[in-house]
DNA sequence: ATCGTATCTTTACGTTGACAAGAAAGCGAT
DNA sequence: ATCGCTTTCTTGTCAACGTAAAGATACGAT
C-alpha cells in the first residue's frame, strides 16, 4: 500500500526548499520556522534537520539555488547593461525569498565553497553586461568601478523596493521604474 | 545604600538600545535575544519587554533612532551631491547596527507615525544633495528620478558593503570606494 | 504620611532549534 | 530469499526564547 504524499519519496528537500520560499514570501527570512516546514510538507518535526543539517544548511541550500538563479537570468537577458540591469531587479522581484536571503549572510553558511562558487558565476554573468559599456574613460580599472557602480545601482533599487521604501506608484511597476534608473548611470551615445 | 548598576536609574531603555546595537553588530539583528539584552544590562528577563512592550517595539525605537542620525549625518555633509552619498556609505559603515534594522521592515513597526516622520526627515535631506544638481536635463521629473538613482547607487553600495559581497581591498576604505563610484552618477562638468 | 505610578522581578506557558535513539524502507551482494 | 548496510524519517527530550500576568519595590506629588 503507497502512503499519499505531497511529494515523490526522496524529494523532501525539495519540497521543503519550496515551502520556505513560499514562508519567507508570507513573513520574512527572519520568521521562517522550521517545524511550520515539516507541517506543510506532511512530514515530521525533525524531518528538515536530517536533510540540510539545520536551519543554516536549508537557507545555504536556498542560497546557492538563489545565485544560479540570477546567474540564468542575468545570461538570458544578453549583453546591453541595461537589459542586465532590469534583469536584476526582475530577479529580485519575482524570486524576493531567494534575493532576500542570498544577501544576509548572517542567516547561511556565506563561506561554503559551493555558495561561493554560485556566487562567482552570478557575478561573470553581470560583468559581462559592464563589458559591453563602451571605454569612454581611459583611465586604468575604470571598468572596475563601470561594474561596482552597475552593481550598486541595481542592488540598492531592488532592496529599496523589497524594503517598501519607494513611493507606492514606482511600486506598481517596478521594472520600467528600474530602468528608468539605470539609465542614469549610462552616458548618452 | 546604593546598588551598583550598569545604568542611571531610569535610563534602562538607553541601555538596551546600546547593548542591542553592540549585540546585532555582533551577530546580526536576526539572532537578537531580549533576554540576552537583560543579562547584559543586568536586569531581569522580562525588563525590556515592559521598556518597549515587545522586540518589535524595541527595534522599531531603534529604527527611530537610526534615521535621526541618518538625518543628522546627511544635513551635516552639505549641499554636494558627492558628499551627500558619502555621508550616507558613512552612516552604514559606522551604523550598521540601526541601519540593518531601519530597512528590514519585516522587524519592526515601520508604518508607525514616528518613524514615518523619522524617515521623511531622512528623506528630505538626501534631497537636499540631488536639488543642488545642475538641471543639466530639461525633462520633466526628471529630478525625481534623479534622486532615486542616486539614494540607489549608495544604498546599494552600502548594503553590498554590509553583507560582505564586495572584494577585499573594498573592505578596506569604503568611504574612498564609494566616492568613486557615486563619482560614476554625475555627469563631468 | 500616603497614594499612585513607574520600574523591575518572579513565575509560568507555548514555541522553537537541536540532538539522540530508534523504526522502517530501499538495495546490492551473496 | 535474506542478510547487512545505508538512507529516510519518527519519537522523545532539552535548553532557550518571546510573551503575558501578577507581585514587589522605589519615586514623586500632594
Amino acid at each position: 500500500m503507497t502512503v499519499t504524499r505531497a511529494y515523490h519519496h526522496g524529494d523532501l528537500p525539495r519540497a521543503l526548499l519550496a515551502a520556505a520560499v513560499a514562508a519567507i514570501e508570507e513573513s520574512g527570512p527572519a520568521a521562517l520556522s522550521l517545524r511550520d516546514l515539516a507541517r506543510r510538507a506532511g512530514v515530521s518535526h525533525a524531518a528538515p534537520t536530517h536533510h540540510f543539517g539545520d536551519k543554516a544548511g536549508l537557507l545555504t541550500a536556498l542560497a546557492v539555488e538563489g545565485f544560479d538563479l540570477l546567474a540564468a537570468a542575468l545570461t538570458a537577458a544578453g549583453d546591453d547593461l541595461l537589459d542586465v540591469g532590469v534583469a536584476y531587479v526582475d530577479f529580485a522581484v519575482s524570486h524576493r525569498a531567494h534575493f532576500e536571503v542570498m544577501f544576509r549572510p548572517d542567516l547561511y553558511r556565506a563561506d561554503t565553497p559551493e555558495v561561493r562558487a554560485a556566487r562567482e558565476r552570478a557575478g561573470a554573468a553581470l560583468h559581462l553586461g559592464v563589458a559591453a559599456l563602451p571605454p569612454h574613460r581611459a583611465e586604468p580599472g575604470e571598468s572596475r568601478t563601470d561594474a561596482l557602480a552597475a552593481w550598486s545601482i541595481v542592488h540598492g533599487f531592488a532592496t529599496l523596493w523589497l524594503s517598501g521604501a519607494l513611493p507606492p506608484d514606482i511600486d506598481a511597476d517596478p521594472r520600467a521604474a528600474a530602468r528608468t534608473v539605470i539609465r542614469h548611470l549610462i552616458p548618452p551615445p
